[in-house]
RNA sequence: GGGCAGUUAGCUCAGUUGGUUAGAGCACUCGGUUCACAUCCGAGAGGUCAAGGGUUCGAGUCCCCUACUGCCCACCA
């Protein structure tokens, strides 16, 4: 059995420097606490951790990630659930192999001159450096996450489900292979699926060109394009065929500029007569409509570029041009040829390598393709039936949409890192053979002469089966069946369609069920002028440094407090510092509490049936506190919970209840001890907010935890301490009724000493008029005396109907008044228009409340607790006017 | 071209079944070396909840419309 570390008294400062929160990790490691007993029993909580990309270190916004993360799962393990939050990394295909390509860049080398087997090795010494980092980094933030089931997308296990589902798909005719449009980047030198394309508008030009037609030295036609480089792979020319201008064309031949090639006109209805000059020129093998239209009219496919976007044999004279030099130059022989009409500036979309940001290229290409509508509409039917919940809501139609209207997705990738398609190719009989295993004879004619395919898969394919793979899927593993489905998907909404809807196809697909029944997608963070935190920008906050500076949990309250899903967070450093001076307030008030202890009798137990009323006060106000933070927390508001947990803390127990209390324990004697019920909030305050800041709550509980008696050694630590139970038993309206005119009397002294810049050292009197609180309120005097630096204050047993004398002042409060002899004169002129614009406020609202029920129909249709929590608050102010009309009375 | 969000105090943002006088942090003003805390304490100022219309007894909250900002999707050369 580990023991809990032995706690040094520190100061804050300690807690920043982290030592606090590495003490605590390791001690819950030790402990194995974050590894869930399967116990078929319980219904367990699950969450499967976004995989960070193998491509460095973590940034804030994985910070966020872990931080919500961690919240749930610590929610329900202390309230008692089996709780799996199982982590991982993911290769990252394109991403990590462009990383480890520039590193060897530095080097002067390339992957080709390593060649494929060492280039693989160097990036498996890479990935598991930055899975050392990365899990480093997560447990630094206090991620509770099970390391003994953590996952890699390349390993074993994951391998041999991504290869399992292709081969299933391809047996069930849903991944085929076939020559497309697809998007190539020059770049990486890889075909992309339609998702990992950036589109930007990008301000251009229209080049309109003529082509003459062959038999005709008079006619021509002319075109609007773009790219004029294409018009090397130029098969045709197409108009609209209702388009009465060139009806007489069509089926004739023009002269193709430059290469002086015949293709034919065409007509096809996917041409707009008004765009442009109505003609569009027809390059099937670098368009994916002028494909479409190929298809139809049988044109021939003529592929003008290379792999690296240089111009290729087809394209004559520029063979070996980049694409670009190529456009400048065919422009400036058109011109020569006295065929470019004329160039106008255009602005339009062009897509972009979302890794690298080079102009992507359409390109007619033989690659892999998952056929996707037959996979999404069980995707579609489970986020409509409320199987699958989307939070927040709004993003359901967005899932819906691009469900419906999906497009097969290309899978193929032209790079060395990731999971080889298992696909050979005999080399005899051509025939492809598809298996899990790797292949060692052609599947038809038994050949050993066969060859895998040399591509890799897109790195979300592996994504996409995260949920079932790492919990041994398509084994059927005691895990998969007792975790799966998991509870919550939690992630940023920017990878809805890369990843989660995926992850709903082939959960569904590979395991007949869901792979979670909620999707919880947080917003983006951001940098404090709300720009996106990007490596390009140069604005990435690393967590690490963040955390080193404000504390892990600052961090994660800066992360989580006020925020809600969905909603982008703007990062900034007065959030952190809120947090951090939270913390700070959290250690300060648990110490002056254990300082308390020390002095009293050790005996924590609450006697409920003596508690004064400001100990009843402040356990209703725990129970609200705790019913309400339960609530949002069920409701995944995790933002509002946490400001609530934050407000009672501070505004409600710090700055009330222990200012109270304090009275009581310096004057020993009679009274209850506060003790036992500081003690009570404080711990189960602490309880509440662990999921939160886990690492201060742990320290200050296990602080306090060694001043207590035996019967509070519950549990080894805080984090599987239970999550507090709200008891409704504790609220205790009558208790409120009074601490609350209590409070509003002393701050209403304390206002009057302010505004009459009473010195803070001297003391003045005050008399209260409290009607019937005043029994109540009796025992306050000292209270009262203590805050409000007023003495003596003396309770009257009826109102001062005209306090007499210039220097008194009477501050008319909701039911009470306090009278406040002066020392000097009170400003009667500054007295007199407080009044007024009290009297009018009043006078106000008591118009609103008198209107409002007035109405018949707010009498009959608001809810009678409404309309009579109406009709008291009009006595009660129509009360307070009549008071406040008589001291104004006074000096007139 | 579609779709979605945001617009609330000087700034950053909460405010989820419509129900008092709309909140917090930071910033600001004034006052504080009281033994938990100056990473603090006390007091204060600051908002026609973007504009307009509607539904309702009642709207920051629901509906319509407008403006501005941002995002997503889309094969107009």
């Amino acid at each position: 059995m580990t023991q809990a570390p032995n706690i040094e008294y520190e100061m804050p400062k300690a807690y920043e420097s982290g030592k606090v929160e590495q003490k605590w990790y390791q001690f819950w490691l030790d402990k194995g606490y974050f590894k869930p007993e399967i116990d078929p029993e319980k219904k367990p909580f699950v969450i499967i951790m976004p995989p960070p990309n193998v491509t460095g270190e973590l940034h804030v916004g994985h910070a966020l990630t872990a931080t919500l993360e961690d919240i749930m799962t610590r929610w329900h393990r202390m309230k008692g659930e089996p709780a799996l939050w199982l982590p991982g990394v993911d290769h990252a295909g394109i991403a990590a192999q462009v990383v480890v390509e520039q590193l060897l860049a530095k080097e002067g080398l390339d992957r080709h001159q390593l060649g494929r087997e060492k280039f693989l090795e160097r990036m498996r010494q890479w990935a598991e450096e930055c899975r050392h980092t990365i899990a480093e980094q997560h447990q630094r933030l206090g991620a509770s996450c099970d390391w003994s089931r953590e996952r890699f997308t390349l390993d074993e296990g994951p391998s041999r489900a991504v290869r399992t589902a292709f081969v299933r798909l391809y047996q069930k005719g849903l991944i085929y292979r076939g020559e497309r449009i697809i998007n190539w980047c020059p770049r990486c030198a890889t075909a992309l699926s339609d998702l990992e394309v950036e589109h930007k508008d990008i301000q251009g030009h229209l080049y309109y060109v003529r082509y003459h037609l062959a038999e005709d030295d008079q006619g021509f036609i002319t075109v609007a394009t773009t790219r004029p480089e294409t018009i090397l792979g130029d098969t045709a020319v197409a108009v609209n065929p209702e388009d009465d201008r060139f009806k007489a064309m069509v089926g004739k031949k023009v002269i193709l500029p430059v290469v002086n090639r015949e293709i034919p006109i065409v007509a096809d209805e996917a041409v707009d007569p008004g765009f442009g000059t109505g003609a569009v020129k027809i390059t099937p093998a670098h368009d994916p409509v002028d494909f479409e239209v190929a298809q139809r009219h049988g044109l021939q496919l003529v592929n003008i570029l290379n792999p690296d976007a240089t111009m290729n044999e087809n394209a004559g004279p520029y063979l070996g041009l980049d694409r670009f030099a190529c456009r400048k130059a065919i422009v400036s022989d058109l011109e020569k040829e006295g065929l470019l009409i004329k160039i106008e500036p255009y602005s339009h979309s062009v897509g972009h390598c979302q890794r690298c940001q080079t102009m992507i290229e359409p390109l007619a290409s033989k690659q892999w393709f998952v056929n996707m509508s037959p996979l999404a509409k069980p995707a579609i039917d489970a986020a409509t039936d409320g199987r699958i919940t989307i939070i927040p809501e709004r993003f359901t139609k967005v899932y819906l949409n691009w469900m419906e209207n999906i497009r097969d997705w290309c899978i193929s990738r032209q790079l060395w890192w990731g999971h080889r398609i298992p696909v050979w190719y005999c080399q005899d009989c051509g025939e492809l053979t598809v298996t899990v295993d790797d292949a060692k004879a052609c599947s038809r004619c038994g050949s050993n002469n066969i060859e895998q395919d040399p591509d890799v898969l897109d790195t979300w394919f592996s994504s996409a089966l995260w949920t079932h793979s790492t919990l041994g899927w398509p084994d059927d593993t005691e895990e998969l069946r007792y975790f799966y489905p998991t509870s919550v998907m939690e992630t940023g909404y920017d990878i809805l369609f890369f990843w989660v809807a995926r992850m709903i196809m082939m959960g569904l697909e590979d395991t007949g069920d869901i792979p979670f029944h909620t999707v919880y997608l947080h917003g983006l963070i951001r940098d404090e002028r709300g720009e996106k935190m990007s490596k390009i920008r140069g604005n990435v906050l690393n967590p690490i440094d963040t955390l080193e500076r404000y504390g892990t949990d600052a961090m994660r309250f800066a992360l989580s407090t006020g925020t809600s899903p969905g909603n982008d967070i703007k990062l900034t450093v007065s959030r952190l510092e809120a947090g951090r001076n939270f913390a700070n307030k959290l250690w300060n008030a648990t110490r002056f509490i254990i300082r308390s202890i020390g002095s009293a009798d050790a005996d924590m137990k609450i006697q409920w049936h003596l508690l004064p009323v400001e100990d009843r006060w402040i356990l209703s106000r725990l129970s609200r506190t705790v019913l309400s933070v339960t609530g949002l927390m069920e409701d995944f508001q995790f933002g509002e919970a946490q400001r609530q947990i934050h407000d009672f803390l501070w505004g409600e127990f710090c700055d009330w209840y222990i200012e109270i209390a304090k009275i009581r324990l310096q004057s020993a004697g009679e009274a209850v001890s506060p003790i036992p019920v500081l003690v009570h909030v404080l711990e189960t305050s602490l309880r509440l907010l662990h999921p939160y800041m886990p690492f201060v709550t742990e320290e200050l509980w296990q602080n306090l935890k060694r001043h207590l008696s035996s019967e509070w050694q519950t549990t080894d630590s805080i984090m599987i301490a239970t999550y507090p139970e709200a008891s409704k038993a504790a609220i205790d309206p009558e208790a409120e009724r009074i601490v609350e005119p209590l409070v509003e009397i002393i701050r209403s002294i304390r206002n009057a000493r302010a505004q009459y810049k009473v010195e803070s050292t001297r003391w003045i009197e005050a008399q209260i008029y409290a009607g019937s609180l005043a029994s109540q309120l009796k025992q306050y005097t000292k209270t009262i005396e203590v805050l409000s630096r007023a003495k003596p204050v003396t309770l009257l047993d009826s109102r001062l109907e005209n306090a007499e004398g210039k220097n008194v002042l009477v501050l008319v409060l909701k039911d009470s008044e306090v009278v406040i002899p002066m020392e000097s004169m009170v400003d009667l002129a500054a007295e007199k228009k407080r009044l007024q614009a009290e009297i009018e406020q009043s006078q106000a609202e008591i118009t609103r409340l008198e209107v409002r029920l007035k109405s018949r129909d707010f009498l009959t249709k608001a809810p009678k607790a409404v309309v009579d929590k109406e009709k008291d608050k009009l006595v009660s102010r129509k009360d307070k006017l009549a008071r406040l009309k008589q001291q104004l009375n006074r000096f007139n």
